[in-house]
RNA sequence: GCCGAUGUGGCGCAGUGGUAGCGCAUUCGAUUCGUAAUCGAACGGUCGCGAGUUCGAAUCUCGCCAUCGGCUCCA
């Protein structure tokens, strides 16, 4: 389990010594190291302009402006530095200082992202600076008593970082000192032993060594090849989805990678998406003229286009149609990394054209289908229910303001309805609709969307659609998208961290493998394998001359579900001894064939 | 896109100015072995790419590409 989900666990959280210390302790802790962090800096750059530098998950960070970037010999000097201030127990003093007299301090120190701030304070607010020693911070705090609270082993700068000031992309681009820090040098080993644990989990590891997926430079980064394990992973994934869905009335619909830039034109995405999309393939050699083809970035035009090849009466809503949209999304290269982000993904995308009536009921099945989805992948609660509404100050959505009033009812309704956890992010909704997005967090903690659920009654809007009401008039449908897995890729990122490669067994690209323990009993290893793959179970004999000790390990390292080792006993009787990967259970003993087979299939009918 | 770091056979690594090395994997040979590594041999790299400095560059400089950690942005 990652880091994160065994500190979920609640017998693991007791004893759990990095659960030990009060967080409210812990995040003062945090915020005074970076005071000591900016203090130290300052000694040893005095040319460095201070701006802000708060307690964050597991540490802190520091925002400085410089005119060159540290280096990592710097951060070691700077660690010495913190020690050496730390080990004089200098208090940490509040002070509240009138306006006028910290702005006057303020200019006189010469720190103008300290003062561009304290200039934005509530002007009624009481204005407050913390002093350690000869050095001091415009800061509300608050803080410990004493640097003496601050173990000087119990800490750890990290890395540095390029930061945006004020996180915005146009303004000065500052030096970003991230560090651990913790009450006891116990705590910081153990979190930085249990950072080791997680990156053995990266889905990128895990997928080079089981053999998923590869990158290549010359197709491209941001464009993963599936490897034939990998991609009988993706297809048994999609199956499952395929069959659910066609249970709950999908229809499946097929649809080209590219089309005219005028679908985009259309549904609004050339404009607000544009720097996001592939370039064009002009067909047009005009200067500036924008006509020809793209590459698609979302699948939901072409879907619309499906509807809108026929009339539809109310009685046929809700239409509901389904494919595993491949999209292609022209990502900054920094932003690329592993299958959580890439430049061409597949959503298993769904475009549910309802009546206004059916709306509430329809969301509720989208969300009770990506709870089975779930579910299904024992996933169980990994994930939080994220309801994401518009930013009211932004302008790149488009649509009216009452038709987003409308929609981000209709899902907080639902959310409320279906008693799910959830809480609101304004500002994350897509641009053309409020959302309901499932969010999980990779072995490194960081945090992904995955499935999502919209509402949205502006693209029918655009793309003027309709359908045949009761009394005959013409009425809009509203739409809902949703993708459970949200991305093949990420999802699947997702999944590789959340089982660490071990596969339930209707996952394993390889179920089973049979070790003969001689190349005598090759022969019947193989009709085993062959009983076994006319059953449908994907299986493998490991013929090689290698020592059964060896070919177990390599069976272990491969993370195959179940080995089954045959050698004269087995072959005399019929039967195989079943070594399994389920803790408790690594030694099933010797069973006939008929009883492996029942073992197996009540595995993949629990999906265990 | 921006800041920083990194880039050596399929994978993991060593090599910091003097003609490129180890382990695993692969191939071949021997071995026929009972629950996490049998022995031996061979094959495999224009050291990310391109310029430059130098008598000489994996090693120094510059540019580009890719990856990683962040920022910004998003399934």
């Amino acid at each position: 389990m990652p880091q994160w989900q065994l500190q979920c666990d609640s017998k693991a959280m007791e004893n759990d010594i990095l659960r030990q210390s009060d967080p409210e302790k812990l995040h003062r802790l945090r915020h005074s190291t970076s005071h000591i962090l900016a203090m130290a800096v300052q000694k040893l750059f005095p040319e460095t302009k201070a701006t802000i530098g708060p307690a964050i998950e597991n540490g802190f960070y520091y925002d400085f402006d410089r005119p060159t970037p540290f280096t990592p010999e710097d951060l070691k000097k700077i660690e010495k530095e913190m020690r050496g201030i730390v080990q004089q127990k200098l208090p940490m003093v509040r002070e509240e200082v009138p306006r006028g007299a910290m702005r006057e301090r303020l200019e006189a120190l010469g720190e103008p992202y300290k003062l561009e701030l304290f200039e934005g304070f509530d002007p009624d607010a009481p204005v407050s600076l913390y002093r350690t020693g000869d050095w001091w911070d415009l800061c509300a705090g608050p803080h410990v008593e004493s640097t003496a609270e601050i173990h000087p082993n119990a800490f750890k700068l990290r890395s540095v970082a390029g930061a945006y000031w004020r996180g915005d992309e146009k303004r000065a681009q500052l030096q970003r000192i991230y560090g651990t820090a913790w009450e006891t040098p116990e705590q910081l080993e153990e979190f930085l032993r249990r950072e080791e644990e997680a990156k053995k989990r990266d889905h990128r590891k895990l997928g080079r060594e089981l053999g998923l997926f590869v990158f290549s430079d010359l197709v491209g980064p941001g464009l993963p090849l599936w490897t034939p394990k990998g991609a009988l992973l993706r297809y048994t994934l999609e199956e499952f989805l395929r069959k659910e869905q066609i249970k709950r009335g999908y229809q499946p619909v097929v649809t080209p990678h590219i089309a005219r830039v005028d679908l985009f034109k259309t549904s609004g995405h050339w404009f607000k998406y544009k720097d996001d999309m592939f370039p064009l393939m002009a067909t047009s050699e005009e200067e500036g003229a924008e006509e020809g083809f793209v590459m698609k970035p979302m699948n939901c035009p072409f879907h619309i286009q499906i509807y809108k090849s026929g009339l539809h009466s109310y009685r046929d809503l809700p239409i509901r149609l389904a494919e595993f949209g491949t999209v292609y999304r022209y990502e900054q290269s920094g932003e690329l990394g592993g299958l959580t982000r890439v430049r061409g993904f597949t959503v298993d995308d769904s475009h549910l054209f309802v009546t206004p009536e059916q709306l509430d009921d329809e969301f509720k099945k989208v969300v009770d289908l990506i709870q089975f989805v779930f579910r299904s992948l024992q996933l169980g609660d990994d994930f939080s229910a994220r309801v994401s509404f518009r930013d009211p100050a932004s302008d790149k959505y488009i649509g009216s303001d009452e038709a987003w009033e409308k929609a981000q009812a209709a899902i907080l309704k639902a959310a409320q309805d279906l008693g799910l956890k959830y809480f609101v992010a304004e500002g994350e909704a897509a641009f053309y609709g409020p959302k309901l997005d499932f969010i999980f967090r990779d072995a490194l903690g960081r945090e992904w969307q995955l499935g999502t659920v919209q509402v949205d009654y502006i693209l029918p809007e655009r793309f003027e659609l309709e359908y045949v009401a009761e009394d005959g008039s013409r009425r809009r449908p509203v739409m809902i998208h949703r993708a459970p897995f949200g991305s093949l890729e990420r999802f699947i990122a997702i999944l590789i961290e959340h089982f660490a490669g071990d596969f339930p067994l209707w996952l394993a690209p390889e179920q089973v493998r049979i070790l003969p323990v001689t190349d005598q009993f090759v022969g019947y290893a193989e009709s085993v394998k062959d009983r076994l793959v006319c059953l449908g179970v994907r299986a493998e004999v490991d013929a090689s001359s290698e020592r059964l000790g060896k070919k177990i390990r390599n069976g272990e390292t491969a993370k195959v579900p179940v080995l089954l080792v045959v050698g004269e006993s087995e072959a005399n009787s019929g039967t195989v001894a079943v070594r399994t990967r389920v803790e408790g259970e690594k030694d099933k003993g010797t069973l006939p064939v008929e009883e492996a087979i029942a073992y197996l299939q009540e595995r993949l009918a629990k999906r265990t």
